[in-house]
DNA sequence: AGCGTCACAGCAAGCGCTTTCTATCCGATA
DNA sequence: TATCGGATAGAAAGCGCTTGCTGTGACGCT
């Protein structure tokens, strides 16, 4: 039915291990030995068993993407990014590899499982991005998690994630606190002092270092912060349209919103907007990340830009050998301030 | 080191064969029996070897995704709505499965090298989304290998994508041409007669279909179309801005511009508003897809909804076989227009 | 001429699991 | 009580490939 090794063999009139050795291609084999070997492929149209050939080798060529949620393009532009080193057609280089891109939706246990699942793949490497959850037991398994996959031989490589002390795990981390910190001294800067956060989900790192560096922005510059500031919300669209509302409603006299990142900044703007205000000589607004869409917002938004595709490129060829891991397994990538129209001086109170 | 169906089996005082059997559980195995191997399972740690299980069984886990391009939320939705119905953790289904998400960049070579990677990998089923190349040869290529795909019993799912006769492939497409058709419609309706058109890549069928049903829209309205009124680009903002000061230096009369997409839509207001020219007012704009990021633009856009994640659920259901692939193995999917405010009345001309 | 060296090619032993077929134990049936 | 069939468990034969080790000529060297 299907053709195997064994049949090209035949047909090349060699043994199953020359072929193999051929289509591996590391190990001497004659020049014309070799060529019937690829002309016997080509004619039975032969392709190698991937599963066989990982079980024999002990070794597969998959490599995994973990992502929050692959509609957002925070992690479509990173995954884009790793999967373009990582080889697959088309990367430089040689050794075909798939790259898993496997979608987590921020739940800690599908996480897991599918950790898990990579693991039964004996997956060659695996790259996790975005953020972490911060509760203790999860956090606990996924660290054991890697350190497994470490230990069999698996590449693990955090982007844009923190660290996982002691896991043997590489992690490029964003610096969300700096950046929080940056975007809200800059609004300070134009004379803000009542400004509102819509934060992401609670549990998570990312919303915690941004909101973080916020609060030290506000510290910093003797600014005490009001409880009724800070909503918690998800890091989407709609959820940043609610949150602005609940801000307004809470302290109409709010001059500025910062938002956990751009789809969350976007809802706050339609919020305002509907709600008849201006942006930004009404209030002013800020994300993070800089998604490709926020120099389009009407007007542009302030934000973070954050160096996704870099960063996950890097990734990439860490998790393929391809680079030097940076020194002690960790590097911290700064962000960028966009200062662009959506922020501007307070409106005179 | 590793630890394998053996060790579980001596540890749980049973035959490899029958810890093999709990783990698949489509044999009867006593209760008692079965409870001392997962313990033992539990116990040693053990984590299934997925390629020799998959060698063995002669059937894989893996379920492949094409999109043209991770980063672009048409296909991140749609992978996401797909995967979400693969199983994966947190499915419904059991028999947990890996969704492996493919970016071929649009490339007609990596499409094919991942298909034959997952045919390789002996994948379970197979999902192409997005327009497809219009190159012959190529398109020969392709059909070919998912003739082989299915024939190897891969099931094959074209999600947004044209119908490949002949392969034994399921079909959900969307019907470009009937949409570009009614959202030109409108504008005409609204009073315009002179319209640019932004395309994507000239050798996509997406781009071909739309186009195709904005043509047959000026036909049926006796609007003689001018050459200069359409330029090919690709699916970004970047070629929208471009292409819209192509059009506007080309013919500064136009009164409408209908874009390959919502991105380019985008570009094209940034263009426009950078021209000076105010939306609606001068001229209108429509896109393409109804992407999240539409309804926030301002005006929001006028574009045609196509139901994405409708269509990868589908896609993801027919793929796992948990649906009835629809009669004929082809389904079209109209898209619904959204009629928005970036689009008005023709300005007096 | 004799022998060590290469450069290749083949043998065969697995890799870790699934699954068919067979053996066994029991309660049920006659 | 002898027999049977159902319910489980085990033995063993692969699945298709990789790779360490073992030939085997051909060549170059002394």
């Amino acid at each position: 039915m299907t053709v195997t090794l064994a049949d090209v063999a035949a047909r090349a009139q060699v043994s199953p291990a020359t072929v193999s050795r051929v289509l591996n291609g590391n190990y001497p084999v004659a020049a014309s030995t070799r060529e019937r070997v690829l002309r016997a492929v080509d004619e039975l149209d032969y392709v190698l068993n991937g599963p066989a050939s990982a079980l024999a080798a002990a070794t597969s060529d998959l490599v995994g993407i973990l992502v929050n949620d692959i509609a957002d393009p925070f992690f479509g532009i990173m995954a884009s990014a790793i999967q373009s080193e990582i080889g697959g057609p088309g990367g430089r280089a040689g050794g075909e590899r798939l790259a898993v891109v496997c979608n987590t939706g921020g739940s800690p246990e599908r996480e897991l499982t599918y950790l898990t699942l990579l693991q039964r793949q004996r997956a060659a490497a695996v790259v996790l991005t975005g953020g972490a959850v911060e509760d203790a037991p999860h956090a606990a398994a996924v660290a054991a998690k890697l350190q497994k996959l470490a230990d069999a031989g698996t590449r693990v490589v955090l982007c844009g994630r923190p660290p996982s002390p002691d896991t043997g795990a590489i992690a490029l981390t964003f610096d969300n606190r700096g950046g929080g910190r940056e975007l809200t001294e800059h609004l300070i800067g134009l004379g803000h002092r009542r400004l509102g956060y819509i934060a992401g989900p609670e549990e998570r790192t990312t919303t915690r270092h941004r909101l973080e560096g916020h609060r030290a922005a506000l510290e910093a510059h003797g600014i005490e912060e009001d409880a009724r500031w800070t909503v918690y919300g998800r890091y989407d669209r709609q959820s940043g349209y609610e949150a602005t509302l609940e801000l307004l409603r809470r302290d109409p006299s709010l001059t500025a919103v910062v938002a956990a990142n751009d789809s969350v900044a976007l809802g706050a703007c339609a919020a305002l907007r509907d709600s008849g205000l201006r942006i930004p000589e009404d209030v002013s607004v800020a994300g993070f990340d800089d998604l490709p869409f926020s120099v389009d917002a009407v007007p542009s938004l302030t934000t973070v830009r954050l160096p996704l595709s870099e960063a996950g490129a890097r990734a990439g060829r860490i998790a393929m050998g391809r680079e030097e891991p940076p020194p002690g397994g960790i590097a911290t990538i700064r962000g960028e301030l966009m200062v662009r129209g959506s922020s501007g001086g307070p409106r005179a109170s």
